[in-house]
DNA sequence: ATTTTCGAAATGTGATCACAAAAATGCTTA
DNA sequence: TAAGCATTTTTGTGATCACATTTCGAAAAT
């Protein structure tokens, strides 16, 4: 039914339609433009992206296994309702996963890509500065994601994405009804412990940086947003 | 192609095929019968479930999502190949996410989850004893995920679940070329800790089951048992 | 004997169609 | 006005087809 909010996205050669709708999808969600509870139809986004149904599909399922995407009873699609419960969840399983990402990451880091890393921050703090909250949302993911993937072996990276997706819809909500999103920089401190390779420093300032930054939502504001929303 | 090992499997009224197709591949991989490194096809296992590419699609992309495979760049779908370096953080992902898992359990834990555990634990140790490898496995997963599922909010599950399966097809290949499979049993111990609602035990036990588990390869046993199996 | 080349077969991909189930709509009835 | 019912539309699903690319195998050339 309702059209999509799905901003055209760039499509490099060679890529075929089920990734480019897996990646479009994935950013609408991302972003929040999809509203959780709203239900999705593979023809109504297929006609979206001007493709047809079976790309669309794939998409689809690899979303749901991804959990950006539930898929109910009656073979509905959704993008799942945020309950405070779920939220607990996702934010201290979010804590244990970066954590140990971080510390996995930390015998491989190189000071080229420690400087790497001051510079997304610094770019980050101007971001906040200028009151950019998307933009300095995406300099935050770019932050930890530059961090954990020095290890070469990638199998935490994926299911942190997929937390991060996860928890995206409502983070779309609350840059709505919020007016100002309280940003943390504890990317100083891991940076610093970064260059004296210290493991256990390494992970206490991810640790605080989730717990200060988006573990920072009272149980009570939760549920007050998402009664704001509608949800 | 090769004629793909796909036992048939029980496939319950309104299955959807592309859900059918998921289950089976799934279960052929979780039990190593795709050997790693062996190339996939999609008509090729369209044929042997007698059914079409659409809908087997739509199973390998949602297993490509969990892990359990990787797409080529020449878009060939393989099961991944082990490595000594991949093993070990698979093992230290897991043992950190089931700790974390058994802790959010342990608040929602009943008498009655309990006694199953129990009961599961000691069809496993009976299993053991009469050296039925395949079932035991099964028996432990089975106490693992009845644990950790007595957490209502299922997030971590998934994420479980893709570590398993990622671990699976070596399993297999253990299993074949190790004349015995070493069982650990902290079962009990973390048992008793769920009785006494003691977080840190049950955490610990599972810690305990994990590296004195499938934790216990050493590396040089790995790389020999990948020789051995021609990978 | 090894490498190269060229045609045939196999394969991934995406659009289309038919079918069955579910949802929505409009009408009738209490 | 509200509830029940039948019809129509929408939707998910799975099979099939056409197309482009890749892979494979045999023959030819070095």
């Amino acid at each position: 039914m309702g059209n999509l909010a799905l901003e055209p996205l760039d499509r490099p050669d060679g890529m075929t339609t089920h990734e480019y709708a897996h990646r479009r999808l994935r950013q609408a969600i991302m972003v929040g433009s999809i509203r959780p509870g709203e239900s999705l139809t593979i023809r109504g986004i297929a006609e979206a992206m001007e493709s047809s149904p079976t790309p669309v599909r794939e998409a689809l399922r690899r979303l749901s296994s991804e959990g950006a995407l539930r898929v109910l009873d009656n073979r509905r699609i959704m993008v799942p309702r945020m309950t405070a419960d779920r939220f607990s969840e996702l934010v201290s399983l979010r804590s244990v996963l970066e954590q140990h990402a971080a510390r996995r990451a930390v015998p491989h880091i190189t000071e080229r890509r420690i400087d790497r890393l001051a510079e997304i921050d610094k770019a980050q703090d101007e971001a906040i500065s200028r009151k950019d909250n998307a933009t300095a949302l995406l300099l935050n993911q770019e932050f930890h994601r530059t961090l954990y993937t020095a290890n070469p072996e990638q199998v935490i990276m994926p299911m942190v994405e997929s937390i991060w997706l996860q928890l995206g819809p409502f983070l779309g909500i609350a840059m709505e009804h919020v007016a100002q999103l309280y940003f943390v920089d504890r990317h100083q401190e891991a940076i610093e412990a970064l260059r004296k390779r210290d493991e256990d420093a390494v992970a206490a300032a991810i640790k605080a940086d989730i717990s200060e930054g988006i573990g920072g939502f009272e149980r009570a504001a939760i549920e007050n947003l998402l009664r704001l929303a509608g949800q």
